[in-house]
DNA sequence: TCCATTTGACCGAG
DNA sequence: CTCGGTCAAATGGA
């Protein structure tokens, strides 16, 4: 137990090191990404040893409780970034021209099918399966997969899935089965020349064909492939894509971002209150069941699952500025 | 001519 | 055998 909490004192220290270095490394987004992932390995470190002090889990939940750690992780990952940037807000605000409520999960075993992938990401997918079963079927490669969820853009062409920072070039198209929408396959433009292997699939969801489903294989070996002046080698390296948007959204540090975004976004940096961001994961240990958001959650009954979405409470209900991590943290 | 997209074929996990 | 993922030839636009 006192190695558990030596981590997660080490994780607050990390933090509020962080947190003090933070106009310094602000222009160092490398280092500043590396302290992310410290900060998130301690707590990640910290929670998992929790969860060998429990009961042992049956093997037919051990996959959820995987599943639940990652989707901890990755939220860690989010709230670390939400509670770096300020402006964050931007992103998943409704005046995002991408309505951009994301949702950020991260398989646990890197499998890409509906039935392997736990939680609410693949709702649709599940969802639209007409009682059939889908078989898992988990890659050898074990490649890290990220998905996330973004509306399709209001403006322009809205066939086209949200610029996530990156170029990519189609290399296929797959009509999926139990859904209308085909599933399709993007690489990074520079595959070819600097061996990069990130790649990503686009699906529209079924029940809710305004919306995409991305899902990021591997990362960004290249520095390239991104439109904006981020990322650098090790926050690509470390940093899924969709929170590299994240950080690309700020304003500019540097002035290369895309254009686009800031003309269609409106810069409200005293407004952060003003959040769409829905956070889901796979939350359900036991079941199937969609997940559901922070607001809509029966609390009594699961309390104990919750203790992510009740960080993103803090911070979205707080009213703070996203900078202060003893909102976060103080009680700890 | 170059590059991105389309699309049918193929591969391999389950 | 099924089906998701990838390959690569064909095609089209700049």
């Amino acid at each position: 137990m006192e190695e558990i909490l030596s981590l997660i004192f080490h994780g607050c220290k990390l933090t509020r090191d962080l947190e003090s270095n933070l106009q310094s490394l602000i222009n160092n987004p490398s280092l500043l990404a590396s302290s992310c992932e410290d900060i998130v390995m301690a707590f990640s470190r910290a929670s998992d040893r929790l969860k060998a002090l429990v009961t042992p889990v049956p093997p037919e939940l051990e996959g959820g409780v995987q599943e639940w750690q990652t989707a901890n992780h990755t939220q860690a990952m989010v709230m670390a970034m939400l509670a770096l940037d300020p402006f964050q807000s931007q992103l998943f605000s409704d005046k995002n021209p991408f309505d951009a409520k994301v949702w950020t999960t991260r398989d646990a075993d890197g499998s890409s099918s509906a039935k392997s992938r736990g939680g609410g990401e693949l709702q649709a997918a599940e969802g639209s399966d007409t009682g059939k079963n889908q078989r898992s079927r988990k890659r050898k490669d074990g490649v890290e997969k990220h998905t996330i969820r973004a509306a399709v853009p209001r403006i322009g062409n809205m066939e086209i899935p949200p610029d996530d920072g990156f170029t990519w070039r189609k290399y296929g198209q797959k009509e999926i089965l139990g859904s209308r929408f085909p599933r399709s396959y993007y690489r990074c433009t520079h595959k070819s020349f600097y061996g990069c292997i990130a790649r990503k699939q686009v699906q529209r969801l079924d029940d809710d064909p305004n919306t995409f489903e991305v899902t990021y294989c591997s990362h960004h070996s290249c520095l390239m492939s991104s439109t904006t002046s981020f990322p650098p080698p090790v926050a690509a390296a470390t940093i899924p894509p969709e929170l590299l948007e994240v950080e690309t959204t700020q304003p500019p540090l540097s002035t290369n971002l895309p254009l686009r975004r800031w003309d269609s976004m409106e810069l409200e940096t005293d407004t952060p209150t003003d959040l769409n961001l829905e956070i889901s994961g796979s939350f359900n240990m036991a079941t199937t069941e969609a997940p559901v958001t922070s607001q809509s959650q029966d609390r009594d009954a699961k309390d104990v699952e919750w203790p992510v979405a009740d960080l993103a409470d803090a911070i979205f209900n707080s009213g703070s500025s996203g900078s202060d991590m003893d909102a976060f943290f103080g009680p700890i």
